[in-house]
DNA sequence: ATTGTGGCCTGCCCGC
DNA sequence: TGCGGGCAGGCCACAA
């Protein structure tokens, strides 16, 4: 599903939308426009503009229009595919159906050299949003420093993952990305989030750097060494033991009772 | 304030 | 072969 690594490719694909003049902007779905938003307003914004930037902060992408005009933020839910020109953003997305249908695309933004940037959704989890307020997310995980991912445990005793997967600590990590990088670190899901020594916290820090960083290159949240695993019966591919499968932060939580502390 | 829970969305897969 | 129930998780509202 869309997390941080399937959004930045996303962005990539997105940098083939700018400075293209927009002439059409198509929202039927009103479900999909967020914090108030509708369509006539979203179609004035962005009508006769361009864009000249892709951002991302976590998992929402941010396309700025030229001139310090609106900025468009897109949430992918964990269901939702960035199109642009016919081409998909990611090949395959985990949970979601790979099948074309004109009825799954929930907002689309036409150019007037004919191309078409579209947000295609069959669950509807995602959305659009207009200049949207990113003071409520935490730092990227990307390129979260060592000090940032410790305040963003420090003091805490909700799960570490729990933590980890809160979007207003860090930005980006979702259900698949968290168990890969603690699985990654041998560090237990359930551990009290300010639990960690400082020995730990550098080895969960690096260790998330490289995870996301990896499955950024790889091209998706699923292409983890503990995805395969992730199943009932999965062995631990490191040490060979039966993986543990429980909620933690009120998700589906696989991991390794052997390495995992 | 923090933490936990349940509901929303709907395609897909499994078992009958 | 059709059908119903459960499942997936990002996000949000709400409760304790």
């Amino acid at each position: 599903m869309p997390e941080l690594p399937e959004v930045e490719s996303y962005r990539a694909l997105a940098e083939r939308a700018l400075r293209r003049p927009i002439v059409q902007v198509d929202a039927p779905d009103a479900w999909f426009l967020k914090d108030g938003l509708d369509a006539p307003t979203v179609e004035a914004a962005l009508t006769g503009r361009y864009f000249v930037a892709a951002r991302r902060t976590g998992k929402l992408l941010l396309l700025h229009t030229a001139g310090g005009g609106p900025v468009l933020g897109l949430r992918f839910g964990m269901t939702g595919r960035l199109v642009v020109d016919g081409r998909a953003g990611v090949d395959r997305l985990l949970y979601s159906s790979d099948r074309d249908v004109a009825a799954w695309d929930r907002f689309a933004v036409s150019f007037a050299d004919g191309g078409r940037l579209l947000v295609r959704d069959p669950r509807r989890l995602g959305g659009v949003l207009l200049d949207p307020d990113q003071s409520g997310l935490g730092p990227d995980a990307l390129t979260v420093t060592p000090a940032g991912l410790r305040s963003a445990l420090a003091g805490s005793t909700a799960p570490l993952k729990a933590r980890l997967m809160d979007q207003s600590r860090l930005a980006g990590v979702g259900n698949l990305l968290a168990d890969e990088t603690l699985w990654r670190a041998g560090l237990d899901p359930r551990r009290p989030a300010g639990s960690l020594s400082p020995a730990e916290l550098r080895r969960l820090h690096r260790h998330l750097r490289a995870t996301v960083t990896q499955l950024v290159a790889r091209g998706g949240s699923h292409t983890g060494d503990l995805r395969p695993a992730r199943t009932a019966g999965g062995a631990c591919p490191k040490d060979g033991a039966p993986l543990t499968r429980g909620t933690v932060g009120g998700r589906t939580t696989w991991w390794c009772p052997t390495h995992q502390r």
